[in-house]
DNA sequence: ACCTGAACACCGTTCAAGT
DNA sequence: ACCTGAACACCGTTCAAGT
């Protein structure tokens, strides 16, 4: 017989974003859903079929977040700038969850729009088929990519450490045979993820801009 | 007293990738790693201080990988293209150690040596400093994120997903509302991995030859 | 110095039972 | 239909003890 459900699906949603946001990834396990619902962990199984699944609404949550101003974009470039740094402040708004969102595969709506979106902007410079999937592999995989750069890559910042104790340690690195890797750590120094963000996207589309539209493929 | 270390380094780290590549990544915890070396889970902390230390070992040995031509390349581009090739064929060689590799930051020898090559190869184009910095987060942005398009991306596979099955969910998806997603899932089904990375850093090279060598910025 | 078993505080999930 | 506690097979790690 009916009994109305105790929760609903964008209820669990919230939540794990919520605590995911405020405890970190680790502090996201069934149990401690559970109980920042107030219930125990086995009726979390009536929502979700496995753990997996909370992590796939914690990517579907962040990546819904997304939002760009809906104009008549003269340029497709800017269109398709417009587009990526949408998703790429809705991911950087959330750093804890960067990992699902770089290794979680969802096939949630939410990804299905913003992705059909982007193809939408990019298939104006005249590329379809393959054309267009390169180029649409090209600007997603810069977006996650710069987002895994910070959290991961060798300029990451160790989990407590300052800006100035990372390039200290760069300094430190024998100065003949690292001496781009210094120098670049230096630069990072006077830069901002946004500002990277921003200027090697602009790189790419130059590269976009430039090709015949992938047409000759 | 000196009793001899019962293993190395080196011994821990051949056998986690060896379980990684075997088992996959849910296989490597220290219990499984010890026995897989015939001892208790304990032994290994006298060789790591902590699981992430395991972690960050197979992360170094995918890396370390990668070898490329010490050619005299006549042009920068091709120097670029070859260093991030080879890193993208050691993280192909290993797809069950990908999620690591996107969310681990190692400051080994081994990625210290093989991004002070990729900086060498990018400052022939007249970048240093931030420009420098940039092109180095766009293409190693764009190593890493191909390699997570194919593991998460809404193209990715599903586990134990034939290519045919998922070209058919996206065949079963309205025309109207996601008539560019199908049209590149389609496309992604006469494309391999290797093609795509080709013509999409293609693209990239081609942004960072047309550019002034980011000195203007 | 290096090795290691017992024990602790977690984890996801199966099972069986409740309404 | 939905809820839930007990129990099971894991996990990383602390502790204390061995050589």
């Amino acid at each position: 017989m009916g009994r109305p459900a105790k929760f609903t699906h964008s209820l669990l949603q919230a939540a794990a974003l919520a605590l995911v946001d405020r405890e970190g990834l680790a502090g996201l396990s069934m149990r401690a859903l559970a109980s920042e619902l107030g219930t125990g962990a086995m009726t979390l199984y009536n929502y979700v079929s496995q753990r997996e699944d909370i992590d796939l609404l914690v990517v579907e949550a962040v990546i819904g977040e997304a939002r760009w101003p809906l104009l008549d974009y003269a340029r497709w470039q800017d269109e398709v700038r417009a587009i990526a740094t949408a998703l790429w402040q809705a991911v950087r708004a959330h750093p804890h969850a960067i990992p699902l969102i770089l290794t979680r595969r969802s096939r949630s709506p939410a990804v299905f729009e913003v992705t059909e979106a982007m193809l939408r902007a990019l298939a104006r410079s005249g590329r379809s088929g393959q054309g267009l999937l390169v180029a649409f592999r090209a600007v997603s995989g810069l977006i996650t990519g710069l987002a895994q750069a910070e959290l991961a890559g060798p300029l990451a910042l160790q989990a407590a450490e300052s800006a100035e104790l990372t390039i200290a340690r760069f300094r430190a690195l024998p100065l003949d045979r690292f001496a781009h890797l210094i120098d670049i750590a230096n630069a990072a120094a006077d830069s901002t993820a946004d500002s990277e963000f921003r200027a090697s996207l602009d790189l790419l589309l130059a590269g976009l801009s430039a090709a015949d539209g992938g047409r000759a493929r």
